[in-house]
DNA sequence: CGCTCCTGTCTTACGACAGGAGCGGTGCGGTAAT
């Protein structure tokens, strides 16, 4: 298989005359029998990449997707398409009767491609048919919902590389737009990915102005929020994000009265609205007949609107990865935009609340009991503690993680201590990550630097346009050959231990280290104490 | 952790504020009641 027949294929069977470099690098590795990491934004075709080698694997392709919706686009997406190969979904909307019916079809070849989410692919009985049926191809999609939610919200995300492996060893390829160094270690991990490539393509926007704001008490932010988004307004359609659901009702309802006069439209979006609302607000606001959704984090995976011309965030999220993610929504047709947040250190707490917690070590003994007397599935584990299955659930996969880490041969003890201590550290980077936020807002750099060296990118000048950039506070990049460290260098700190540089500057370097999360260190301290050893 | 709301106390008006309680995001699947 050439790279001409890749290109070919694309044609024939999709109708695209051009393929992106990422996408054939992609297609090319998973035919060469690589499991593929493909990070890219959204937008830059990452389902062609599926579709296609899915079609030249000549055999069944699963794909894993966290949302409904999404499955359902994407369905529609390739039915449309002129390729031989249907689509189907299996899901709680279809009923066993279309289930089965979508099984016996993929089984005569007349379905390619089959939808479901990780929850479905958590049921041994499906798992079993997918495995007949002995697909050539598993598609993850949005991937970094294996590392953010899999930890805690949705567990069964965890599961998914021995789930995966069930099916029969297929070519695995994960897909997201975001993903930091951490984040893409823990998708080779817990994908359990063979020989992976990682393809990694556009991760600097330069049409995206970014810029922060920092306010003094909420009253301020909230007038500020208000103000800038009725100016924004005026430039085109946008999206302010908070991290509240009243939060965002009650600024909806404000911008709302007073964008009214202009004839421009506002809605409120959140996970507590009703399923039908949050169709009908996506839906206005793709066909273009809303100027303004007010959201919380709920509206994102799956809106995909090119001429979204700037992103207010009226409080700072938990992350730098939710926030170049939230922010890019703007200007993906290229043309110019603003992402702004508005920073208030008191609003970076709610991000410590957020992130997981650690669990009692009396309950994962319960967890450690229960798996003794009736297995490790989750529904028969939830039956012996006295707590719901998300906990159990997190504590399962604690005791997975544990065990990897060798904590298994010290007996019961080691082993709940070790889940305790896995929980300790997700805690520390989760917190290190929003201390990287706070690293972002406070900055006197360039912020579209700092943001992509942040995801391991470097940009070869300062952007020139974000608010720091502006006002000449961001310093002419150093010469790296004078630094005395170098981003992806490995060092051991004798605390913190083995780690890896994630950015460095004259004066300070920022590592990952593997414990405990991001670390600033100031060089003048390191090199006095030789705190940082190469490793 | 920080914000909001409620209650109680100290006062001596219909107010000021201290202290405590409660709350805060992302979705799948299945089940129960219409």
């Amino acid at each position: 298989m050439t790279t001409l027949d890749v290109r070919a294929a694309a044609r024939t069977h999709f109708g695209h005359d051009a393929l992106l470099e990422g996408q054939l690098e992609a297609v090319t590795g998973l035919l060469e029998g690589h499991d593929v990491l493909l990070v890219a934004p959204t937008g830059a075709g990452k389902s062609l990449v599926y579709q296609l080698a899915g079609r030249l694997l000549d055999g069944l392709t699963v794909v894993v997707s966290p949302l409904l919706a999404l499955q359902q686009d994407q369905v529609e997406a390739i039915e449309a398409a002129p390729t031989a190969a249907g689509a189907a979904r299996l899901s709680s909307a279809e009923s066993a009767t279309q289930r089965r019916d979508a099984l016996e079809r993929a089984a005569a070849g007349e379905v390619g491609y089959l939808f479901c989410s990780p929850e479905m692919l958590a049921d041994p009985d499906l798992r079993a048919e997918l495995a007949r049926l002995e697909p050539a191809l598993v598609a993850v999609d949005e991937a970094h919902c294996v590392s953010a939610w899999g930890h805690d919200f949705r567990p069964d995300y965890f599961r998914l590389g021995p789930h995966v492996a069930d099916l029969g060893r297929p070519r695995v390829v994960a897909m997201t737009a975001t993903a930091a160094a951490p984040v893409r270690e823990d998708l080779v991990t817990q994908l359990r990915l063979h020989e992976p490539l990682t393809v990694v393509t556009g991760f600097a926007r330069p049409e995206l102005t970014l810029q922060v704001e920092r306010c003094h008490d909420a009253a301020g932010q909230h007038r500020r929020t208000v103000e800038l988004a009725a100016q924004s307004a005026e430039r085109g359609t946008g999206i302010v994000y908070c991290r509240t659901r009243p939060a965002a009702e009650e600024l909806a309802d404000e911008l709302g009265e007073q964008l009214a006069e202009s004839g421009r439209r506002v809605a409120a979006y959140h996970g507590g609205l009703g399923r039908r609302r949050r169709e009908e607000v996506q839906q206005a606001f793709m066909a273009g007949d809303l100027d303004v959704v007010v959201a919380t984090s709920a509206f994102g995976m799956g809106i995909d609107k090119p001429d979204v011309r700037w992103v207010l965030h009226a409080q700072a999220p938990e992350s730098p990865d939710t926030y170049y993610q939230e922010a890019g929504r703007a200007g993906r047709d290229g043309e110019p935009a603003t992402a702004t947040l508005l920073y208030r250190p008191e609003d970076l707490s709610l991000g410590r609340f957020f992130s997981a917690g650690v669990p009692s070590k009396a309950d994962v003994r319960r967890v450690v009991d229960a798996v003794r007397e009736v297995g490790s599935e989750p529904s028969a584990v939830v039956e012996q503690v006295p707590f719901g299955r998300r906990k159990a659930g997190r504590i399962l996969n604690l005791l997975d993680l544990a065990r990897v880490d060798g904590a298994a041969e010290g007996g019961v003890d080691a082993l709940v201590a070790g889940a305790v201590e896995v929980a300790e550290a997700h805690q520390r980077l989760d917190r290190s990550r929003v201390e990287m936020v706070r690293a972002y807002a406070e900055t006197d750099r360039c912020r579209a630097d700092f943001l992509l060296s942040y995801f391991g990118e470097r940009l070869d000048a300062p952007c020139g346009q974000c608010d720091t950039c502006v006002a000449g506070t961001a310093a002419d990049r150093v010469d790296e050959r004078r630094l005395a460290f170098v981003p992806q260098q490995r060092v051991r700190h004798e605390e913190f231990g083995e780690g890896t540089v994630t950015d460095a500057e004259e004066d300070t370097v920022t590592v990952l280290f593997e414990d405990v999360g991001y670390r600033t260190l100031a060089v003048a301290v390191v090199q006095e104490h030789g705190l940082l050893e190469p490793a």
